[in-house]
DNA sequence: CATGAATGAGAATTCATTCAT
DNA sequence: GATGAATGAATTCTCATTCAT
């Protein structure tokens, strides 16, 4: 009979082992898209046979399920961190600006899959995923309603509207940048001053407009 | 031996029926997506035998590059007349933001199949889509550039940057309304009440900006 | 176009291609079992590409169901034509020990079929299956009960109990040929002398019983 | 080091758990067929995990065979001590119909699994299989073959084929009651009644005739 | 042009069996 | 003995594409 410590060490690598699966399936995914990639690309990517892959998710759709739930998860968090701050809202909006913008030069792999194959396959998708995808949108427009209260934003226009001004200025760069549109040259440093330029540039029209006052 | 005029009718018919094809390919496409769409589900709804796809389209690929191509082609087409118009930048943006946002009432099944199938699998898309997708932003840009030479948008914030934000921010409400983000009731009238109101906000926000001045 | 002869022409050899893999699948079911048979045994006995045999055919499963079907429906209407004859009740009941003792001779793989793998999988079976086999039942029972009216029978016995004694003993009779447990040598005229006399026996036995008067 | 009455007991656990296997895969292979479980429903079903199925058995289908030894030889038994009884023939025959008809209510699943799984599928038995139920008629030709020299029954027909009729009507009523062909209403007694009535109906034909004298 | 039968590569999924712990 | 993670052979079924008619 197993002692308890070594059947809690089994656990432990279980869980290692069904994270391995996902890490590699966002790798896969991203480098080959949802269809175009077999569950065998994920395994040899994983190092495991592909029989174990079924041991873990039910299907290929469910690997592409959990990564959204738990990484996406992960992301509201952080989103909701910002929305709760104290700062003002211009700096909730720069923070908020920054971390979608850096998300990709973080996890490049993750958002292609999210903007690619699970935002894509939402057509289908399950209540639950509309649901969570609605959930960035309402945080924000939180943090739209709550400047609104404290003065800082103009009141005459609808939070739940203006909150996609911002995160569709903010998506729409990502998507074009993980689509090759824009081609940021020069080293680490460089983009690092681009993203910074865009999340003020971003902030800045959201929050002063363009017109020439 | 048919006669020359019978021969342009069979012509005609065969421009038809290529017509066809593709019409129902977007209806199918939107339905149940590219890789969930049979060649003969296409078939079928444009009410032909599936081998005669064959004819007028190498593969299936081909028939979604189609609907992209000449579909897009007339898109950029108004957006440009809007572009060359002599209004002023704020007439043009609205105008815009109407074009893109009445896109997907009109033509619901085609945004749908551009939306998830186009714009989002570009990965594989051959450099000449990234390239035409690259001048609506660029047109858009024109319009902004040409605004701040006339004096009618500041001058401090790079054109290219700024017209992801305005084309990010449509673009996001057409997406959130095809995966039911966004659920509009009411009737027709109701449906254009929002879209005006979207229309005006962003063009609002992208001018005088959502800071209490 | 083609000819309406043409196409006729095509539809009969579509029908003859189905037919084919319908005796295909009979030869190769009796040879390794439902189970141990895969779709390209059966094509390639056939003589043609797997794929083919799922333009006829939904499943594998649908050609078990087809050739029980057509099959057994041609059985039942022997059994029929023997019932609804007008001599006596013995030779009705002589000729159906023989129509059923001979089968295994004639269609010896689609015997071993019907006992293997469809009077086995019945328990899945749609409620038609078993009401179609209930049908042999009905009919024998229906000839016993026009026996009875005749005063050929006797009259306390009930014809639903009695049918199975008869169907029961000419069954077992075949099962056990098809699993070698009964071993008959010798040629074609010693088996058939074997079977008349087994038939006879069935018959003598039913009518007038095994004990000593 | 373990007493002799603790290897003792535990020698007996295993016997029970090997059992237990046995028991649990007869309820299986009534519920799904042999095709259909798996060995992991098997162990469930026992509350045990799959892999120590492979300690008590080399594989799936030595389960099988294990399961018809066992209770084949067993029941082969109860049917001996009936025929080397020193009642009269016909007090032997009902009791053999008795014990092959109320086989199917007291043991229903063991009954399924030899009549789907066993019986129907000899053709890869191993010939010993074939021997072991080769032994039933056998030994019920040999009652026959007993009656005839007292007298009791008519001495110009072959047990051996004479014992098909008996058999094989005990047979297609329990098997017609398997799948469901016959459907017995009413409760316990009711049953019960049933079966009293088809037993003796069988002995009575086959001891009688259906004839009219 | 039109049809749809025919092909077969390709992928997902299942599950018996092994084996390290 | 007991566990269940790991393996991978095996098979079904799909569907884009070709081609004879």
């Amino acid at each position: 009979m197993p002692t308890p410590t070594a059947t809690a060490e089994r656990r432990r690598q279980a869980r290692d082992k069904r994270q391995q699966i996902l890490d590699a399936a966002v790798v896969v995914f991203a480098r080959t898209g949802y269809h175009g990639s077999r569950v065998s690309d994920i395994a040899s990517e994983a190092g495991i046979a592909y029989g174990l892959v079924y041991h873990y998710f039910k299907n290929k759709e469910e690997i592409l399920d959990t990564i959204f739930q738990e990484r996406w998860g992960g992301f509201l968090e952080a989103v909701d961190s910002i929305a709760e701050g104290t700062t003002s809202t211009e700096d909730k909006l720069l923070s908020l600006a920054a971390l979608i913008l850096n998300a990709y030069r973080v996890r490049g792999d993750w958002v292609k899959v999210l903007v690619f194959e699970i935002q894509r396959s939402s057509r289908f998708a399950r209540p639950e995923q509309i649901r969570a995808v609605g959930r960035l949108f309402q945080t924000v427009a939180g943090i739209l309603r709550a400047g609104q209260q404290s003065g800082e934003l103009r009141r005459d226009l609808d939070p739940d509207v203006a909150c996609y001004v911002f995160i569709g200025a903010l998506d729409i760069v990502v998507t074009s940048r993980v689509l090759d549109v824009i081609q940021i040259e020069g080293g680490e440093s460089e983009q690092n001053e681009y993203y910074l330029k865009v999340a003020r540039t971003v902030v800045d029209i959201f929050l002063n407009g363009l017109g020439s006052s």
